[in-house]
Order: structure tokens, then C-alpha cells, then sequence
DNA sequence: GCGATCACTTGATCAAGATCAAAAAAGGCG
DNA sequence: CGCCTTTTTTGATCTTGATCAAGTGATCGC
């Protein structure tokens, strides 16, 4: 990562925009795109950069939920539990996205960090004060929460009603749109989750997960790398194995 | 309910609350809440009450969405479908809830009346608008999006990791405590939804859903009357069954 | 009130995916 | 490198829920 070091002059002191910010990859996504300059100094100084490992609960589920984040790199897992310890992942957030439930204090899921994860956190006390000044904040956080909505809906018809086949190849076109947003269905990429994880996202076991991405090997739909990294040949051949009209 | 008639001195003409809405059922849910008295009017000059038929399509998957609406009395199915003609139910919506999606102008999915549905619909533009003049406005629309995500990711959960069994008790306890949605887990009510809708709110078949209603019965989890009426004798039996921890 | 239609239930069989069990890769670390 | 742990794959068998097929009950139009 490069640091830009700015040089601003600062005779009116906070119409700059700070130097974390202006270095930093979500600037314009997350809910940073939407302030000012002096609002973003407001934010950035309660702000904290952190590194999150795989595996490591960022927040549990029933838990006080006293921060938001940006996440800047990296993929996180949104999960519910059952008391029986069943597990079904009800959201995967890529970087730039926002993390955090407004207006509720406490979560009524867990998240976790899937990859190497960089965040920018801050309490939530800052950004509920701040939606009340800068109008288009609100307004971004409803449209990502559509988003989300949309994304939960279109996988609940994943969940209902695909089969084993449909549901894989549905994930690893989840996953091939969104490595790298802009340039639509990646070629190649590393699955940022484990056979665990694609399980527990599919409502599958292990086994049935591990069974259809060696099915859809030897069909050629997909040739797989060190079991994490996956190629896709024709982006169109997987849509149609992943039951989406195309 | 209680109308308050609000006597003001405004020589203008519009500061009143629109007769239509002082009787509207859904005057302080839905979206019109928030709303001044003269937004009210300017909303209701543009509004039309309708009934919808059960069963008859109020929006369908891939058409322009031009309108908006508040749920005045019924139930409405929201739900997409696969090429090949299998089915998901995404979401229930109960009156007061305001239906319709705000900055697209292309619906996902397809809204549907389940039971006889009385509605007060305006067109997109004036929503649109109003959220511009009205600051409560998308906090409102934000608040329901945010209830419909939560509702959506507890589905996920549902559909991915429970049993039949307990798929069909989880539907059974969310229609009991939506019925009336003041006074918790309602001991008596009918059902809302074919057996066909069931089915495919949980993913199962009609007969699984059968079947598993059957066993509930003959358990004595509930009582069935003309296979539409459910009385449920002890609400945390039920959610017991439905693999919610009480 | 009586057949016709539609919604729901029940039964028999089947198959997709779960479970149980073990082997094979892939990392990690001394 | 070689040992150990963890993850993934593969195999055999079982179970849950789907499918196919009647049957029963409700509702509606006449």
C-alpha cells in the first residue's frame, strides 16, 4: 500500500481532506463518498484502521453493536446460528462496503472475517451524528441496505429452490461478479471461503459442496487450482448451470 | 381508532389532513406518518384507493414499477421466479407496510394479493419528490428496508438449515405473530396462503407441507379447522417446533 | 342438492443430498 | 525435510423430502 502524503495548507483548518482518507481505496465507496470535507475530518478523527484475520469474530450475534466500518479489504461473513449450532451465512460483504446496523444496538448477526480483512471503524455514536447533518448519508446507507435486500432475496431463491448443482455454480458466480465489480465475471480467482463456508452459505454439508465442484471439474465448467483457486473458461456456460436465464 | 379534527387557522387552503387520510387505517404506518398535513394532500390528490383481488398480480417480475403503495387491509406475496417456472417467496407484506422500490425503476420480483387486499397507491414521481421536501420521509423508507432485510436473512436461515418440520411450524409462528402484530403470538387465525404458497414460501412441496401440518396436528401443537383456521394452544410449543430458542 | 372443479390429504416409491467413515492433499512448524 | 494438523475429496449407506398416484373434502355454479 502507498501513502500519499498531501500537503495542504491549512489556513482554514478543515477544508482539506484528511490524509488517511485521501490515501484510502474506499474513499469514494462505503459511506465516506457522500461527505464533506470537514465532516470526513470529524469522522476520519474518531476513526480507526484495523487488520482483521481470517476467522476472527468481528462482532457476535446478540452482541452490543457499538461500531461501524468500512471494509477496505477483504471479504466478510454475515452469520446466524441456530442453538443447536447450525449455521446458514446470510450475507457476504466485499470491500467497499459498509458494516454496520443502523439505528439497532444490537446485532442480530455475527460477522467474521472470511479473508485478510482491513477495516475503518468508528463508534456509532459519530455517524448517527452525522446523519443528522449530511443529508446524502442517509441516503446512502438506505440504498446499500436495498442492495443488500436485493442480494438476500435473490439468494433465498438460491436456497429454496436449486438444487446441489445450481447452488455451487451460483456461488462461484456470486463470487466471480464480485472479485472485481467493474469488469463483470472473472476468469480466475481464489475462493474467499472455505468448503466449510460455501456449506454454510448454501445450506449444504461439506461433502455435497465438494462433490458438485469436482462434477462441475470434470464436466469442464470450472478447473480448479490448490482447491482455493478456481478458473472459469466461459462465464455463460456457468450462469446456465447456475439456473440463471442469460 | 380516533379521528382528531384539527381545527387551524390556515386561510390557505391545504393544512388540513385529507379526509381519506383521517380514516385511512394505515395513517401513522405505512409511509405516510411522517408526512405534514400539506404533503398529505399533495400524496392523496395523486392516490388511489384499490382493491386487488387474491391472487391477481399487482407487479410482475421485470416490469416497470410506477407506482408505489401502502397496504391499507390484506396480505400481499412478493416473490421470483426461474426461467423454468420454479418459485420463491421472498416476503410477506402485512398492512401497515409500504410496498414498492424506492430508485429503480424496474421491478425484481413480482408482487401478488395472497387474501383479499385493499391498497392506497400514488405514483412514483410524487414519492419521489416528496422524499426531496420531506427529511423523515427516507428515514421512514429506510426503517422498512431495513425491517425487510432482517425479515429476509431470518428466511435465509429457515431455508438453509431447518427440517421440514420446522420450516413449516417457523411459517405457522410468523403468520401468528403478524396477524396482529401488537399483541404477540395469536392463539387463533387463518391462514393467509394456499398450501401452494406455503410450499413455496419454504421451498418444499405441497405435500411435504401437508404432511408436516398433519403431524403438527396430531401432535397437538395445533388445532386445524377447515384446513385455513389454526389454533395454537401454547405459542412457545410452537416455537419450540420451530427451532426458535425461548 | 348435485355434479364439477379445485384444494388438500394420504399412500407408495424414488432420488437427492445427508451422514458415517476413511483416504488423500495441503499447509504449518519443529 | 518430515511429522502433525487441518482441509478436502471420495466412497458406502441411509434418510428426508420429492415425485407419482389416488383419494377425500370443500366450494361453486346451476
Amino acid at each position: 500500500m502507498q501513502i500519499v502524503v498531501e500537503h495542504s495548507r491549512k489556513d482554514i483548518h478543515n477544508s482539506d481532506i484528511p490524509v488517511v482518507c485521501a490515501a484510502c481505496e474506499a474513499r469514494h465507496g462505503g459511506v465516506c463518498g457522500t461527505l464533506t470535507a470537514s465532516q470526513l475530518t470529524e469522522l476520519s478523527r474518531h476513526a480507526a484502521r484495523r487488520r482483521v484475520e481470517p476467522g476472527s469474530e468481528m462482532i457476535g450475534q446478540g452482541e452490543a453493536a457499538n461500531n461501524y466500518a468500512n471494509i477496505i479489504r477483504g471479504v466478510v461473513k454475515l452469520s446466524k446460528m441456530l442453538s443447536d449450532g447450525r449455521q446458514q451465512i446470510v450475507g457476504l460483504q466485499f470491500a467497499p462496503d459498509f458494516m454496520g446496523r443502523p439505528f439497532m444496538r444490537e446485532s442480530a448477526l455475527s460477522a467474521e472475517a472470511a479473508t485478510d480483512t482491513d477495516v475503518c471503524a468508528f463508534p456509532r455514536a459519530v455517524i448517527e451524528r452525522l446523519v443528522g447533518e449530511a443529508p446524502g448519508l442517509e441516503h446512502r446507507l438506505h440504498e446499500q441496505a436495498l442492495k443488500e435486500l436485493d442480494e438476500a432475496r435473490d439468494w433465498m431463491l438460491t436456497l429454496g429452490r436449486k438444487t446441489a448443482q445450481e447452488k455451487v455454480a451460483s456461488f462461484l458466480y456470486l463470487i466471480a461478479t464480485h472479485v472485481d465489480p467493474e469488469n463483470g465475471v472473472a476468469k480466475e480467482f481464489d475462493l474467499p471461503l472455505s468448503r466449510a463456508d460455501i456449506a454454510d452459505y448454501l445450506g449444504l454439508t461439506i461433502e455435497t459442496v465438494s462433490r458438485q465442484i469436482t462434477k462441475l471439474r470434470k464436466e469442464g465448467v470450472i478447473r480448479v487450482e490448490n482447491s482455493r483457486r478456481v478458473i472459469v473458461p466461459d462465464g455463460r456456460r456457468l450462469m446456465r448451470h447456475a439456473g440463471i436465464d442469460c
